[in-house]
DNA sequence: ATGAATGTGAACAAATCGTAAAAACTATTT
DNA sequence: AAATAGTTTTTACGATTTGTTCACATTCAT
């Protein structure tokens, strides 16, 4: 994205993607288009837009769904499209990890500014690897803080490095040598349960009832960072 | 280096590179790995690393002596690595003109954070950031002033610049290691507590009740500046 | 059913931090 | 050159937070 972003817009309804697509070729962004929630995650997965563009009420998945899906794997910027009577709440879309929420009808200038300013947003700390988001659960290893549903969850150094490191990894299990490597560093000689200490603590500070990722114990193994599917 | 950055590895020690290589591989950055001194410069010249890591104590070539090469045609950050018993002068690597200097034993944070920390000193350009203002509180390195709900207060010309340091990085951590050699610079042993002292004074001097922003101390690692706390 | 691996709470140990005060340093004036 | 004022650095101690280990309960795979 050196040069102009690309944009996937997924509306079902196709004046939006005729009025969006007029802002943004005068702006020379590039888009593409997606018509119900399916069709959006095919496009999200070859197109790997720069930002994505998503409203609430699409037939086959709704924008939600199709944002969860999303924030499984990627950290792709995400504006919810809302109509004006349409009672989903924004802090919904925001937990969900969406980073804008824009309600119809809109002003060109008002999408127009919402995504630079987005976009401006995500690209600032470079090379996002210290920050990661998922539905309901934010890692920020640039200020050691996670949020649980937007909620600042205090959580020791220790702790944030493990569920960073587990986190960025998602699905694939580490064992505790591993974690005690990467973390406490190459010349630690500890007892091994301590990782499982931290692992109990982090637990408890970040799991609720329903949320859509855990921390696995793979018996005999490790642990991992897992997503709902 | 749009992407994540290659990195080469000079040591004379395995276990440092499967060590690094280990880190290095959980942020994403490719790397390779050189032996001795002579290795290093043929693998310099051929991989064209974004970042050279480069123990002083080698066979063939003294790190001293590759850092000398290299800096006769190329400016690639080089991060200086040596044991903590090794007499060699801090200054005298620096003033080789490498960019950094780490001791073993290393951590897995410190070394990824030093790393990051060059490459964005390198690739950033240097902006016009030496005024800073906040509801409340203006920082003005131009004449070394700090002025809180528009009235001046006096501080001395550290307090200044590690209050910049920190405010001009709005909620980054930065450890005491860095703070150092930031503001004193990369030739200096002093105690790392010194940085403690300093933020005492500054907290002293600028805070009031409901401002909404402030030094926040984050246990183990460092301190940050926040805003809208 | 059994032994090994893991969950968990509590006790203990270690590391870190805030602070004040003393000491060292610097620059300036007498 | 000595005195002074201002600044910076070091040191020390107590308070606090965090990390680690241990003991025991529970779960798991065979």
């Amino acid at each position: 994205m050196a040069t102009a972003p690309h944009i996937l817009i997924c509306d079902d309804d196709p004046v939006v993607h005729e009025s969006l697509g007029l802002y943004f070729e005068n702006e020379h962004f590039t888009y593409s288009s997606a018509y119900d929630g399916r069709d959006a995650l095919a496009h999200v997965a070859s197109d790997k837009p720069d930002l994505i563009i998503l409203d609430v009420m699409m037939p086959e998945k709704t924008g939600i769904e199709v944002c969860r899906e999303i924030r499984k794997t990627l950290s792709t910027p995400i504006i919810i499209l809302t109509a004006k009577g349409e009672e989903i709440d924004r802090v919904l879309g925001l937990e969900l990890g969406a980073d804008d929420y824009i309600v119809k009808p809109f002003s060109p200038r008002e999408v127009i500014a919402r995504i630079k300013a987005v976009l401006r947003r995500i690209n600032e700390p470079q090379e996002n690897t210290s920050f990661l988001r998922f539905e309901g659960l934010e890692i920020n290893l640039d200020n050691y803080q996670v949020k649980v549903k937007g909620e600042l969850v205090p959580c020791t150094p220790k702790e944030v490095e493990i569920l960073h490191l587990l986190a960025s990894h998602i699905g694939q299990v580490m064992d505790r040598e591993q974690i005690l490597s990467l973390i406490w560093g190459y010349d630690y000689f500890g007892d091994t349960r301590t990782v499982d200490t931290h692992i109990k603590r982090i637990r408890q500070k970040i799991y609720y009832e329903g949320a859509p990722w855990s921390l696995i114990t793979v018996y005999g193994v490790g642990y991992k960072f897992e997503v709902n599917s």
